[in-house]
DNA sequence: CCTCAAACATGACCTAGATCATAAATTGGT
DNA sequence: ACCAATTTATGATCTAGGTCATGTTTGAGG
């Protein structure tokens, strides 16, 4: 999908100062976003005030189509990570977009079955295994995304965020994982290896 | 989509009794599964043998796209929960479908989503929320399928493995929560008013 | 209407990870 | 190079929910 082709076809470019908020839960949904620019955050927060990642979208990617597809009010907040344009399509344009264009379509289910799959692997982390191995596999995960001596621009309250746990667990059982071996770390950032 | 159309174009019918194992984790995907008839379950299972439901899947369903569809091994264990008829539906014959059907491609986008809200919704119970909480969720989740007076066909062991819980604080749970009026339960089955 | 396996129930611990408090190390902006 | 704000670090509790052990109830099949 070709963010070009959208602009061009006169869809309104909006900026989002670095933390403003998109949309949030309760919204209907209304539009689907292209990042032109930027990065954002989709996170939902607990009764007691909890963050939890659910996902960070990133130049050339999209967000918020789920809850449209279905109708469905947002679960959560998407928050803007830094400075970005986003482009909003609006529902019927998206509709048309997916049934005009198979190959976008054949690429959204690609983009969904592969988010179903990192939740899924999430979800079994989160039911079933203990502090460290969830951290072990969110940190293998991310640093599939990298180079061999890069290291993760993530922090531990970040990590903390996606895997449920807190700041403190997530610094201690680094720790702990570096110790053995598990990964390696330079001055608090964890590389890749 | 109708299962009769796959059927008609002499895709092979298999039949698992209950309890068998239709695929297991680390397997190639080559299929995708069309119920025919039957009920199915997806579970992981952790280092020390705790079982995850992510899905239970009905007559008239589909399964196992995801991994097929980003061409990854299966994360789960597929079983059937009750002798079960199933279509086998080989990756050229179903990329196919999705490619020449615009409606089926569709159906599989909002199926997709749906999933995909259902696992977002969970990792949030999961990751922030406490034991009452995280079954009450469910509860509401499931009670949503059926109609008044009926009551849930679900087992505490089931509510366990699909929250992460155990079936002791799951029991423990549902009393409170029956307690405190939250649910109805009859019995022991919790029933929808 | 029995029987026996499966499902529910309940009490007594025990531990992983949350909480709280306090401080050291990094980082980025001027 | 300096200072304020983040981020990382560490130690001392506390507790929800896990674990273990031992009943009791339910309901499906003969």
């Amino acid at each position: 999908m070709n963010i070009q082709i959208l602009i061009d076809k006169g869809l309104k470019l909006k900026s989002y100062p670095k933390g403003s908020v998109i949309y949030e839960p309760g919204e209907q949904p209304r539009y689907v976003y292209f990042i032109k620019s930027g990065e954002v955050r989709m996170v939902t927060v607990s009764d007691e005030g909890k963050e939890f990642i659910q996902g960070i979208f990133k130049t050339g990617q999209y967000f918020g189509e789920p809850a449209l597809l279905i109708d469905r009010p947002y679960l959560a907040f998407t928050i803007a990570n830094k400075d970005s344009q986003l482009i909003a399509v609006s529902k019927e344009d998206f509709f048309e977009l997916v049934k005009n264009d198979p190959d976008f379509s054949m690429e959204l289910i690609r983009t969904l079955s592969k988010r179903l799959f990192y939740k899924s692997m999430m979800l079994e982390e989160l039911a079933s295994e203990k502090a460290d191995h969830r951290l072990l596999t969110i940190i293998n995960y991310l640093l599939g995304d990298i180079n061999v001596g890069e290291n993760l621009k993530v922090t531990r309250q970040e990590l903390a965020d996606m895997t449920g746990l807190r700041v403190e667990t997530v610094i201690r059982g680094t720790k702990l994982l570096a110790e053995n071996g598990l990964i390696k770390t330079v001055k608090g950032k964890i590389v890749k290896l």
